[in-house]
DNA sequence: CATGAATGAGTATTCATTCAT
DNA sequence: TATGAATGAATACTCATTCAT
């Protein structure tokens, strides 16, 4: 978001790899969303890029390296998106608020990832656990962060668990995407309709969660 | 080869052909909860069931119609078992209890069924959504039924859409037993803290849903 | 050679299955012996034994297990035919010549297994030296045996290595079958000279061991 | 880079990329010799010989001209000494004797290139039976040449091939030479042990061949 | 009904070779 | 000359499925 990250230069050879390495991950979150992670042919990543099959193997070790790559890559990001933007808040209402949108502005604006995120975290592989599992706690564990402040400052209950509710609130989040992204595959999803249940599940998640 | 096993009338192959499916199926359930579906060979099914590889093609179709069938079984029985349960229920709390503790106890009850419907339900195969999500989602309906009434009655809020509190619901559950069944893959997990943490989230969700 | 060893009865599907794995070994000293281990591709070896690509691996755990397999098979049965061989000769001289001659029939019979054994055993694949050379060895002490016993009873010089002499004999008989066999490639080699380089041979070799 | 280089005549640089391709063929022999032909990437001599990949395809046509050349470049080499050495010496046993100290020397000096020659030449590639055999065959005239001598003399037996015995001898020396590199993988072997062998050797190969 | 040997289509990965710089 | 990133052809091996017994 900040172009001042980017001003570092860079010899054109490294750009050049940068961009391919990055183009060969958007083209794998297209195909893994569209046909799964073991439904998607190394090739058909490949082609995705323009790139040729080989290639592939001079940026990742192999195709589980991808995909967990796309995880390492993009959940980072997310999170420095995340932890900027709680510092902006002030009160827990906004906090969480602003939790909700990044994660709904992640699904909107990036429904691939999204699906890929999503769908493929459950891959019961032992790489995925030991590799993607970490990120996505750190994920949690601000969440979390915030709903435990809420409590010290006597805003929200404290007769629950913070942990418990982030991981609540990232499923039902989490579900009610997902409904909403494969609900309709005939038909390009209402972004209105994800925005509203989103707003609907904010109001009930706060009004709940209030002390 | 032994002639004498046929003066048994239908009812025993019946019941015997019936057996046999059902082990495969129980088979299958264990073995998929642990490797996932793609990783798990046909081969190890029947190895678990106790049958020849060949004997797995006399009672499904193929590999995924084994999956399928998982859904279409175990789904179809939680929905009688659901129905019979919210018969008996007269209150709102109750009823929304009731949903909570019924997919808990299936959780807790048979974890690795639960592990493959939560699981395997996510891979993203054409065949799985076509399948599986039609039932997924009469069990959605009979939830998201609950809480229409309730709104009609006038205890829950009418601001909310009743399928997307019902998915929601349904994910935030998913999300926590997700963590507490993978969460510590080393011990058994403690059946006591699944427990507490879907007390608290019942009682943040109905807090949340009150009028 | 005996029959006796083939009298215990095996059921019809244990004899298919050895013969299959025989058809396989077959097919690729066939193959192997044409185009060498590295050039020759699995499926090449299984059109030569008439099975699917993938029965190789019903008798095989790979590639490699084939090549391996065929110093096992056949090495141990000329360990067998050589110790009979030998036991029937009574002189020095008979058992050397025997030993030649043996050498010579299994070039002579099977030529393709010969150039397999000679030009693979080379291949400096860990595997092999780990697997193969064990038997070759059993083959040398055998020879080096003859001559040590020939130096015992003072027919044969003793201030020569027997192991040294028995490894010159199989290379110089080696080296002389394999210019023979390669020697011609358009043409039929003639056995006839094979055998008149191989009593030549024996003679400068038991000449110059004599006493 | 640096522009002071450009001084240097032509000489200079012609000495600089013979030096270039002598740089690549000694780090293929040692490669070569290590892991085997076909298990050598091109990548691991670009890497031993310090130069880049696509270097290697400046100085050879591909990667079994490589091979080719080191057969070319050191047999050329080995054949103008061992004529220097016969011609100075004059008795047949002498001859001999400096034929096997030659090719002990060969395989005492450059240990690499001696299992690069023995181990590699048998790989039954039509390239390699083509273009090595030939370099291979003049050595092989030349021993059988001083064998043919000494027939004529008077002083060798004259009822063997004299190409028969140089072939058989080439062998004998190669099988014990090679036994001796592989013998003792873990430990240094040991030179003596080697030069004692081929000491015995040469008795029983001349004694066995005076007439 | 049950078996399990046999099948062969399908694919991730390697690596010799090229060529723009 | 020298580089090394990019290419893409080539192949060992797996495993869902079949079918003769």
């Amino acid at each position: 978001m900040s172009e001042e990250d980017e001003k570092a230069p860079r010899t054109r050879s490294k750009r050049a790899a940068s961009d391919k390495r990055e183009r060969i991950l958007r083209a794998a979150i297209e195909v893994f969303a569209k046909n799964g992670f073991y439904a998607t042919r190394v090739s058909e990543i490949a082609k995705a890029a323009g790139v040729a099959d080989g290639t592939i193997y001079l940026y990742f070790e192999n195709k589980d390296d991808v995909l967990v790559s796309i995880f390492e890559d993009r959940i980072s990001k997310l999170l420095v998106v995340l932890r900027r933007a709680l510092d902006d808040e002030d009160t827990i209402d906004g906090k969480v608020r602003r939790i909700i949108e990044l994660q709904l502005g992640l699904l909107e604006g990036e429904r691939d990832l999204a699906e890929v995120i999503t769908v493929n975290l459950r891959q019961s592989s032992r790489l995925l656990k030991q590799y993607a599992a970490p990120l996505f706690r750190q994920y949690l564990e601000l969440v979390a962060g915030v709903i435990a402040e809420g409590q010290k400052e006597g805003i929200l209950r404290a007769d629950v668990s913070p942990r418990v509710m982030a991981r609540a609130l990232w499923g039902a989040l989490d579900g009610v995407a997902l409904t909403w992204a494969l609900g309709t595959p005939d038909r390009a999803p209402d972004p209105a309709s994800l925005r509203r249940a989103a707003t609907q599940l904010a109001h009930v998640f706060l009004d709940g969660l209030r002390a």
